[in-house]
DNA sequence: TGCCAGGCCGGGT
DNA sequence: ACCCGGCATGGC
């Protein structure tokens, strides 16, 4: 079908009515949390495979350092930084990938962020994934939720749930599914702010890597006679 | 107690 | 082009 080895996906025009059912049922998530968008993108480096918590601790902790800007963070010694960083996991790592990111904003963009987001979306995202640290999805978020951008983010959550729905095969790459909600939604950054945060809402609850079947999600029975059969 | 969390990289097939 | 081990803390 796709010629690309991948035939295990589906065109949903449907996609937009689960989107509905999700926010009757969850309503508005007021993504991303945090204030503005430099603790967007920190949060979305020190959110990889870490509990949004442990995220929050860190997010405290530079704070309260009053250094919580590019270059205030350009300052502190590396130890100071990884320190801070130690709640939110990897902490090591991070205090690289965010050094960085932090070197990239520095030399590409004189440090501004102003700047930076003035950049089209498709060279922004070919820069911010040649950011060692920086992958698709924490590139998309920086994107969507600090830039606005109309980029749809996939994460494990979507990736289980669609799996779950028959949506698409648990191995399709990142842009495929990507493309998925694209080609079926408006081409709208608040939709796909709020679609994604939504299927991060229900995927805490319900689809998290033990149940990968979501078998106990209340939306199921609803989105399969929606959907017809797969 | 063990398992899990809003990934990514580098090295090996 | 995949597959895998490593990375680390805090909560249930």
């Amino acid at each position: 079908m796709s010629g690309h080895g991948y035939p295990a996906v589906f065109s949903v025009p449907q996609l937009y009515h689960f989107y509905r059912c999700l926010f009757a049922h969850f309503g508005a998530q007021h993504w991303w949390p945090g204030r503005g968008r430099f603790e967007v993108i920190l949060g979305a480096i020190l959110t990889q495979n870490t509990n949004w918590a442990n995220v929050e601790k860190t997010l405290r902790n530079l704070r309260r350092t009053s250094a919580l800007s590019p270059r205030g963070l350009a300052r502190l010694p590396r130890t100071e930084l990884a320190r801070l960083l130690r709640p939110s996991g990897y902490f090591r790592q991070k205090t690289r990938k965010l050094e960085h990111f932090l070197r990239f904003l520095r030399q590409c963009y004189q440090g501004s962020l102003s700047q930076m987001f003035r950049a089209p979306t498709a060279r922004l995202r070919a820069e911010l994934l040649a950011v060692n640290g920086i992958g698709e999805e924490t590139a998309d978020s920086i994107l969507l939720y600090a830039g606005r951008r109309p980029v749809f983010v996939i994460d494990a959550y979507t990736r289980r749930i669609l799996h779950r729905h028959r949506l698409a095969s648990s191995a399709a790459p990142y842009r495929r599914l990507q493309k998925l909600f694209e080609d079926n939604l408006p081409r709208d950054a608040q939709l796909y702010n709020e679609y994604h945060a939504l299927l991060v809402a229900v995927g805490k609850r319900y689809c998290h890597r033990r149940a990968p079947d979501c078998a106990a999600c209340p939306l199921g029975p609803e989105l399969e006679r929606s959907y017809g059969p797969a």
